[in-house]
DNA sequence: TAGGCCATCTGGTCCT
DNA sequence: AGGACCAGATGGCCTA
């Protein structure tokens, strides 16, 4: 068993050093390589060949899946290979060819898995007020997330600030009229459970990550990662909102001047995510161009 | 060259 | 049982 094994591996190698090179280019690719490959194995499904009969004549698993093999392989020893390979009472009963369908197959669902999460990403990052365009820098997974979240934060707040004006138009009497609701209806009484930030998304300025809410626009279409930095001043920096701000710039007085908001949310303190920011964009400020 | 980002493989866990 | 989800490991590519 060993020996076969030994003899596979050393085909293996070869094939597998061989085919890095004609692989490279596919691999290079990085943002096309999940459809190329999932394009290839949907097709190879479709064909009715299967993942048996793919396995070892298609161009773009075998090399990945041997490759697999030798890290696992490389990782322990041959030794441990063959004790992994047999601890499962199922595996015992498949062969080896079996094996390799199966694992072949479930590659492929975690491959589509992951293809599906990076397509939900690129829709998001459509959707995101941030410079698109070939000559910019796709935004990275993380700055994708933070970007979006700082957005929802934005917009809520805004709509926070649509309901208060449109209250102090309309005059309701009770201090502008719109606090109470506002802390009330949106969020306070509903948070979502575990989830600080949502639940907290009619203050966002609580938030180090939210940027100002009108000043955003302009940053958040900037090409780069400024729109994701931490812009915003905490709480007490906006204490008394200057009379130059926009004019969504005045909805800070949510809290009045100098006056904390008295409702409980505005006591949880913000969730530390300033640190991922702060590491984060270094990079990620370089990054448009 | 180091670090960031990413794709992929893999085994484990949970759910249907 | 099969599939979805997750996290760790690994290696490639790119940039400062």
């Amino acid at each position: 068993m060993n020996n076969f094994k030994t003899e596979i591996l050393g085909k293996v190698t070869q094939v597998l050093r061989e085919s890095m090179d004609s692989d490279a280019s596919r691999v290079s690719s990085r943002p096309s390589s999940p459809e190329v490959d999932d394009l290839f194995l949907s097709t190879a499904r479709k064909s009715g060949g299967g993942f048996s009969g793919a396995v070892s004549s298609t161009q773009s698993d075998s090399p990945q899946e041997l490759s697999a093999e030798l890290r696992s392989v490389s990782a322990h020893d041959e030794d441990a290979l063959t004790v992994k390979m047999l601890t499962k009472k199922d595996r015992k009963l498949l062969s080896e060819s079996e094996l390799q369908s199966m694992r072949l197959k479930i590659n492929s669902r975690e491959r589509k898995r992951m293809h599906d999460l990076n397509i939900a990403m690129d829709g998001l990052r459509e959707v995101m007020p941030y410079a698109h365009g070939p000559s910019v820098r796709k935004l990275s997974k993380i700055a994708t997330l933070l970007l979006a979240r700082n957005y929802i934060l934005m917009l809520s707040n805004s709509l926070e600030e649509m309901k208060r004006l449109v209250g102090e138009i309309y005059g309701s009497g009770h201090h502008g009229g719109f606090h109470p609701s506002a802390c009330g209806t949106m969020t306070h009484t509903a948070p979502l459970p575990g989830h600080p930030a949502v639940s907290h998304a009619s203050h966002p300025v609580h938030h180090p990550l939210l940027p100002p809410p009108v000043s955003t626009a302009a940053s958040l279409s900037a090409p780069g990662i400024s729109a994701v930095t931490p812009v915003r001043p905490h709480h007490g920096l906006l204490k008394a909102p200057t009379p130059g701000a926009g004019p969504l710039g005045s909805g800070f007085q949510h809290w009045g001047a100098g006056m904390p908001c008295p409702c409980s949310m505005c006591q949880v303190p913000p969730p530390h995510v300033s640190g991922i920011n702060a590491v984060s964009m270094p990079r990620l400020t370089t990054d448009s161009k």
